[in-house]
DNA sequence: GTTAGCACTCAGATGCATTGAGTGCTAAAC
DNA sequence: GTTTAGCACTCAATGCATCTGAGTGCTAAC
């Protein structure tokens, strides 16, 4: 008998493995492929008695005699908890993590993004919504409110449009008249601009004309970008790609993932809502109907939503060519309709 | 000859009975199908043969010849534009859809929503975010603020928490020091109150005692209600579900299925999210491992964030039992370190 | 014009042989 | 004692042939 313990460093490396080759490729892993794979010195049939050693004291299994070996339960845990090492991000990466999740979103595109998730539910087929595009809005006022000696509130007020508010940490406390002083400056400079207009030359220059407050002015000057930089394109937000799996059509993994793909592609939808949306009525689009290729077994019943009475976006269902139509045109009709009453009661008289 | 018409009634019926059999069934439909579920009077054979007549004007097509017929794309045309009638949706179904698209979400679940995005999308499997718990949470302050004529922004300051605002539309304008005295009894009724004890009838007790104003504050009340309401219940946010298909373990449906249902069943999820919040570590759940039976095929990578060292909410992520351990332990690491930071950042001093 | 009867077709299920990746065991080599 | 080559053995996966049944088109009777 050897001195070994029950988990020699070689029986480790095995291990390791084993476990890093069949999480990669989810194939159960052999003697050879292991000797071929990873340099460890010795032949298959070391590894196979290593192997049966392993599999004898739990760590590795088989899912039939001529298969490879596989990790068990109690294999994944030895590997976690002693040799799997954790894999460091780069900075790079976490700089752009940390900047995704301070990202907010525009009021409107929550409700374009609600309005889908409902869509989807109602229908039982992959929902789309895009988000209404403003092209001449204007910022009609703005206002600060002080909320802390460090904390302020931005509000922004859009025409057509809405009310969007921004909160800005201030690193000097500002006195309530200097507030009041800034505020005014900002509305006489920026009162009735095109958004499209404000960009980031224009702030600059205010900041430059109002440099005692620049400290703080920077910070909201910022903010007020962030907030309506992207205001003006249109955005399609999917929802229940789930649904479409639930077909019989698309249980064959290709063409599910046809569909899926399609539902990808930004501009293949967004496109077809445009479409919809100058045309100003519901639409029906079947199969090869559509000049999408993947499109063939799929169709599309959209409908433009309307601020007064003008069309400024689009939502659309996506199912089978063999879909229930008339329950889908009902609920894609009553759905855009509800979204243009809600947001004409955001606009702004 | 006859003289009937390319597409008389009895073929329009006829079509109308085999569209809406596949629709609902997605198999190819036979004549005997037809002759017993819909009461066309005919037999069979006569089906059978105004079938052949369908098909050879391209309404219908088979699979191959000893299928049913199922509907063309010319066939769904002619469907679509002259047989179904769009089903109408019940009123009461109809102020349910009204009602959810009105909904707003708060903050605090947008940003759960969003990390569980992320989180999903860096790992390649599914995500979920339970949203942080508030269980002694303070209203501080309350701001009511003139936007508009008929038009009140109302901001409100929660501690330990965040800043909310939401809009009320007011039927009777409101002079500025009418507000200024409504804002300030709100405040002095309202400051320091724990949001759980905000109810309908502490704020409907306050309505009498303005009474004077009763039309605006009931509509201002009813929206700190909805604000406040489910600001302290926890809830669970899932994203990438998707991805979870991807995996070669969860090709076959039935497994994909089971998967997916776990998913779907909010405690099984949120029990362990909060376990992880309360043990304060990181945690790796591995297959059986876990109590839930039909998780024996997945491992959970979980980790609790903190606010001021306090662990208030848990990320994890789900993924087969052959999951990319050492890359998803940093993942799920790093973004739990960052949403703690984020929401730190959130509270007011 | 409609229907019953019947021969015919073909996708899908079932059963059976073949193949090959991978094993465990034995015995020789180190 | 440990490692390795050789070999018989196992069994999932694959390919192939057969069987089954749903559904058709055609013909002839009603």
């Amino acid at each position: 008998m050897s001195l070994r313990s029950n988990m020699d460093d070689r029986k480790k490396r095995i291990l390791q493995a084993v476990t890093d080759d069949y999480i990669n490729t989810a194939e159960p892993v052999g003697s050879r492929t292991i000797a071929r794979r990873y340099d460890l010195g010795i032949s298959p049939a070391t590894i196979r008695n290593e192997m049966a050693d392993l599999e004898e004291s739990g760590y590795l299994e088989q899912p039939h005699v001529s298969a490879g070996r596989i990790p068990s339960q109690k294999g994944y845990r030895f590997y976690v908890d002693f040799i799997m090492q954790t894999s460091n991000v780069s900075q790079k990466e976490k700089l752009r993590i940390r900047r995704r999740l301070e990202e907010r979103k525009r009021e409107l595109d929550l409700i374009a993004e609600e309005t889908a998730r409902i869509l989807a539910q109602l229908s039982s087929y992959a929902a789309f919504v895009m988000s209404p595009v403003s092209k001449a809005a204007v910022l009609k006022r703005l206002e600060l409110v002080q909320i802390d000696p460090h904390l302020v509130l931005v509000i922004l007020i859009v025409d057509p449009g809405f009310v969007k508010t921004h909160l800005v940490v201030t690193e000097r406390q500002l006195r309530p008249e200097q507030l009041i002083h800034i505020n005014s400056y900002l509305n006489s400079r920026l009162r009735d601009i095109p958004l499209s207009k404000i960009g980031t030359s224009l702030l600059r220059e205010i900041s430059a004309e109002l440099d005692e407050y620049s400290n703080f002015l920077d910070a909201t000057l910022e903010a007020i970008v962030q907030v309506l930089e992207r205001g003006h394109e249109e955005a399609v937000f999917t929802d229940g790609q789930l649904n479409i799996l639930e077909q019989p059509e698309f249980r064959e993994v290709e063409s599910a993932k046809r569909v899926l793909d399609l539902l990808g592609e930004d501009n293949t939808v967004s496109s077809l809502l445009l479409d919809t949306m100058n045309s100003g009525n519901i639409r029906i689009v079947i199969g090869r109907e559509s000049s999408h290729p993947n499109m063939d077994i799929c169709s599309v019943v959209s409908a433009p939503y309307e601020v007064d009475g003008v069309p400024i976006g689009a939502v659309g269902v996506l199912g089978p060519t063999r879909m229930h139509y008339a329950e889908v045109v009902a609920i894609v009709e009553l759905v855009a309709g509800h979204l243009g009453e809600i947001l004409s009661k955001m606009v702004i008289m």
